[in-house]
RNA sequence: GGAGAGAUGGCAGAGCGGUCGAAUGCGGCGGUCUUGAAAACCGUUGACUGUUACAGGUCCGGGGGUUCGAAUCCCUCUCUCUCCGCCA
């Protein structure tokens, strides 16, 4: 959510940086400010007959204890006549404050400068190209014959006992995929991120506060008796952690890591891209995240980059950073940066992480805030991106990886995985 | 699932229907003392809104009510804790 005051002191420029975004509705801009306007006026003109009512009641109850009944009796008579005017006042102040707030989280972030002009995925900027795309043998296949051949992962059993988009990992997919989460949980923690076990299902408070509420609620799996969501991502319970928190100054950065199951409804989504790994109603993910002062957040977002860069060069697989076009970004992010890997059978670039900075936009609305070294409050900024999301990075392993002879584990994850083929 | 108790400032914990944004303790910050630190002592220390600034207003789990006046009384919802049962 953005701040008012941002709105209303450079009003033509966020209209115009909404632009940037498609956002179809510049008015609401104007619409807000005004709203904030007969708030302020209906908050000083409320506050004012407050402000005389409960003088006069303070008296009342002086003039009581001196016995002066018949003083406190004329303050009684003016105070009934003042009283009723209150409730109709505050009932138009809620109502406007209901309205300024349901406009306000209408306008996504506002895309930060550097973000590039575009409306689809094909207008995202490259910003890099690194690794070596595998020519493969002239037996290879997809990833969804290679866990079939080698019995890895069983996408029929996950049909049978819940539907599609949940396979069952099986024998050494099991353990490949338990490897590559031991693998990247280690490797956040040694640059400092606290690894966390959060809740795999939040309340609404939650979903609200990092976003996936009131707009994507269709996205994610809820469970009714309960009120409770199952997470999107391990974003949504490490973010509100500092929901309605004051940070102290010295406690930044907070950085924070979690692996987690993670849950979507994707309707909607068919054809080629769902198949196998490519898109899953539960998939796996590590998860990094990141609350920093406000000057720090885009040094932070690069660190990040950097972060996420250095374990896909670990794992030998061909990436591409993109920085997202301002139509092709998150409603809630003002930069980001996906991570696509190559997947040599299939041939296309998969999406495996995407790092953002949300600047204050999560912030405003979770109301996590730190104590700068002024002494002021500020909303911090936070940041995320996954380090990693499993499926597929598994599938383009498994792809770029087979030979003849079967699949090579990279280095990085021989350890973990304790073997250097899958045969 | 059954029975009971509770929800107050960063934490712990008082609070008679009026002078309570709230005692007290701890913690934090500043100071005195000290070569320095600790201890002790003194002072200070909530958030939001609003104003050029002051004033003013709101907030004692959420919502509603009674009253001139509610943290305090009533209703309601939510949550937490304890005990019993069941269970990983």
């Amino acid at each position: 959510m953005l701040q008012v005051t941002v709105l209303r002191e450079n009003r033509e420029e966020v209209k115009e940086r909404l632009a940037a975004k498609y956002f179809k509705q510049p008015e609401l801009v104007d619409t807000i400010v005004e709203l904030d306007d007969s708030r302020k006026k209906l908050q000083a003109e409320f506050d004012s007959l407050k402000a005389r009512v409960n003088s006069a009641s303070k008296d009342i109850g002086k003039l009581m204890g001196q016995g002066k009944k018949e003083e406190a009796e004329a303050l009684k008579a003016e105070v009934a006549q003042l009283n009723p005017q209150l409730k109709p006042l505050e009932e138009k102040m809620t109502a406007v404050e209901k309205e300024l707030h349901d406009t306000l989280i209408q306008l996504p972030n506002l895309p930060a400068a550097i973000v590039p002009k575009g409306k689809t995925p094909e207008e995202n900027e490259i910003v890099k190209e690194a690794g070596t795309i595998p020519a493969l043998f002239a037996g290879a296949t997809p990833h969804w014959d290679i866990t079939k051949k080698y019995n890895l992962i069983d996408f029929e059993l996950g049909n049978k006992i819940t539907g599609s988009g949940f396979p069952v990992y099986v024998g050494k997919g099991a353990r490949l995929q338990r490897a590559l989460i031991q693998f990247f949980l280690d490797y956040n923690t040694e640059a400092g991120y606290v690894e966390h076990i959060p809740p795999f299902v939040v309340n609404e408070d939650s979903a609200y506060g990092t976003g996936q509420l009131p707009d994507k609620e269709g996205q994610m799996y809820f469970v009714n008796e309960d009120n409770l969501y199952l997470i999107p991502t391990s974003e949504v319970p490490l973010t509100n952690l500092y929901r309605d928190v004051i940070i102290k100054e010295e406690e930044l950065p907070v950085k924070m890591t979690a692996y987690s199951p993670c849950f979507r409804r994707e309707a909607g989504s068919y054809g080629k891209d769902v198949r196998g790994l490519n898109r899953l109603h539960q998939f796996e993910k590590v998860e990094i995240v990141q609350v920093v002062a406000k000057e720090k957040s885009y040094e932070t977002l690069e660190e990040m980059v950097v972060h996420v860069e250095k374990l896909l060069q670990l794992l030998e697989l061909p990436y591409r950073i993109l920085r997202l076009c301002g139509g092709d970004m998150s409603f809630t992010s003002a930069l980001t940066y996906d991570f696509e890997v190559f997947s040599a059978a299939q041939g296309r670039w998969l999406e495996v992480s995407s790092v953002s900075n949300f600047e204050t936009y999560q912030a405003n609305r979770l109301k996590c805030r730190y104590k700068d070294s002024s002494g002021k409050t500020q909303l911090a900024h936070t940041l995320n991106g996954s380090a990693l999301a499993l499926p597929r990075i598994l599938a383009s392993l498994l792809e770029n990886n087979q030979t003849e002879e079967g699949i090579l584990i990279p280095k990085a994850l021989q350890p973990y995985f304790r073997a250097e083929v899958i045969n």
